[in-house]
DNA sequence: TATTGGATCGCC
DNA sequence: GCGATCCAATAG
């Protein structure tokens, strides 16, 4: 494969849900020792800002969403349920909360280990979901803030996606007028979204 | 220090 | 439809 070139900091430093948008298709990559494992992007949902319900972010500047707060072009993780984790690029200038959270991949790269990871044999399986592409791709905490301009975690150009539909966000039911918004952004008829 | 409740998933 | 499982946030 040719030199892998990560999109460079400036596409993160954009409005939240157009960076959301054009994510669709883009390539997600992990390199883990010798191992490439990576997937096409397919769905993801943007939060964005201080008053977003739905966000972290909302909760005002405190230690778990300190990266969310901080300069574009990072990783986002947290864990959720107290056993899964989920994987967010942060966007917007510093000091600006928001973050896009990718939620389903279609796999390309490492596929046998990716399955091997997830104990699923099915492609539709393997990261269909913001907790499985973690686990998929082997990202876990330790790898938040980390920048995804240089290092182990990045995401370059892809494909071109198909048409791209709008959703509101999944699993917000908590967050009052802010769960209606359609920030949840996929490719029309994939399958490999989640749920 | 104690309690609460998830940006989920897989099995019942 | 329900329980797993644990950490951060908040209350006391």
């Amino acid at each position: 494969m040719s030199p892998r070139t990560p999109l460079p900091r400036s596409f993160y430093l954009q409005d939240t849900l157009k960076v959301a948008r054009e994510l669709i298709g883009k390539l997600l990559v992990r390199k883990e020792g010798d191992a490439i494992l990576s997937g096409f992007i397919v769905e993801v949902e943007a939060y964005v800002g201080p008053e977003d319900k739905a966000s972290h972010a909302s909760k005002g500047l405190t230690r778990r969403t300190a990266p969310m707060f901080g300069p574009p072009g990072h990783a986002y993780i947290y864990l959720v349920y107290g056993m899964y984790y989920c994987f967010n690029v942060v966007t917007e200038k510093e000091g600006f909360p928001a973050a896009v959270l990718i939620r389903a991949l279609e796999p390309f790269e490492g596929i046998e280990l990716m399955q091997k990871k997830r104990g699923v044999k099915s492609l539709k399986e393997i990261a269909n979901g913001p907790g499985k592409l973690t686990k998929a791709l082997g990202i876990n905490g330790s790898l938040n803030r980390c920048d995804l301009t240089s290092g182990e975690v990045w995401i370059e150009e892809g494909r071109i996606p198909g048409k791209i539909d709008q959703s509101p966000r999944i699993g917000v039911h908590y967050a009052g007028e802010w769960k209606d918004k359609p920030w949840r952004f996929y490719e029309s008829g994939s399958e490999y979204l989640s749920r």
